[in-house]
DNA sequence: CTCCTGAGTTTCCATTGGAAACCTTCTTTC
DNA sequence: GAAAGAAGGTTTCCAATGGAAACTCAGGAG
């Protein structure tokens, strides 16, 4: 089955799709939204470094794009949660493996790093 | 197991590495090298959109992290093939389930989006 | 001579990103 | 009763990034 959609072609809706996606910030809130839902304040205290304007943004992104859901609960003060979509459940497990790929394998990278760093001085 | 790295972190190298992976251009890449290596100018065709500039940035920031591989071969004019290194071939899977992703379920998004600014609108 | 190709680098401007301050409503503390 | 705090943002400002387009360099081809 092939499909209408090209991520290779500029202009192809996929890319505002994949621009989304890439970007450290939005895999860092969807993985984090794995499980319960997330408070705001609660989802900047765990992202550490993320700004309240960018937070804001990304989020309000990924609810337009289907991906999160925000429920807004009449407290004093309000309550804010966020969780995954089904739809943005189905990205969690690839999300999940590129979130902490960088963990895993941290030791290689700085390895080449190393390497690549020696031989440019050379 | 538990890793010495958290990417939730700020100041964690990790960190860096996600910035990498989480990159447009860098995923439409390490996606299109799968398979046989590729020339450069092939890349920019194949990629549509990308710039000289960003293509190389990207590749050399790729080739430091020991993702891919740089081969120079004396033509004329000189070739240049880029590959993926075993570690780059270790997030193949998860590239390509990134980066198409959005072309599987672009109609899902788009009717999430129409449904987002009805209600924005309203 | 001039043009073409491959593989980049350089230049310039517009958009984006991060840091920090501010806002609003209600509650608790001094 | 003044001040502070918490939740969930918005606004402002400057620096860094991104894309478009031109330029480089070497060696053929016409």
């Amino acid at each position: 089955m092939t499909y209408a959609y090209d991520v290779y072609e500029d202009r192809c809706p996929t890319r505002l799709v994949l621009e989304r996606l890439a970007d450290k910030w939005a895999l860092l809130i969807l993985d984090r939204l794995e499980g319960d839902p997330v408070r705001f304040n609660h989802l900047r205290r765990d992202i550490k470094g993320i700004s309240q304007k960018v937070l804001s943004q990304t989020l309000k992104k990924l609810e337009r794009d289907g991906l999160i859901s925000r429920s807004v609960f009449a407290t004093v003060p309000v309550t804010v949660e966020y969780a995954l979509t089904p739809l943005g459940r189905t990205l969690a497990d690839t999300v999940r493996t590129l979130a902490h790929w960088a963990e895993h394998n941290m030791d290689a990278v700085l390895a080449a790093q190393a390497t690549y760093d020696a031989a440019a001085a050379a």
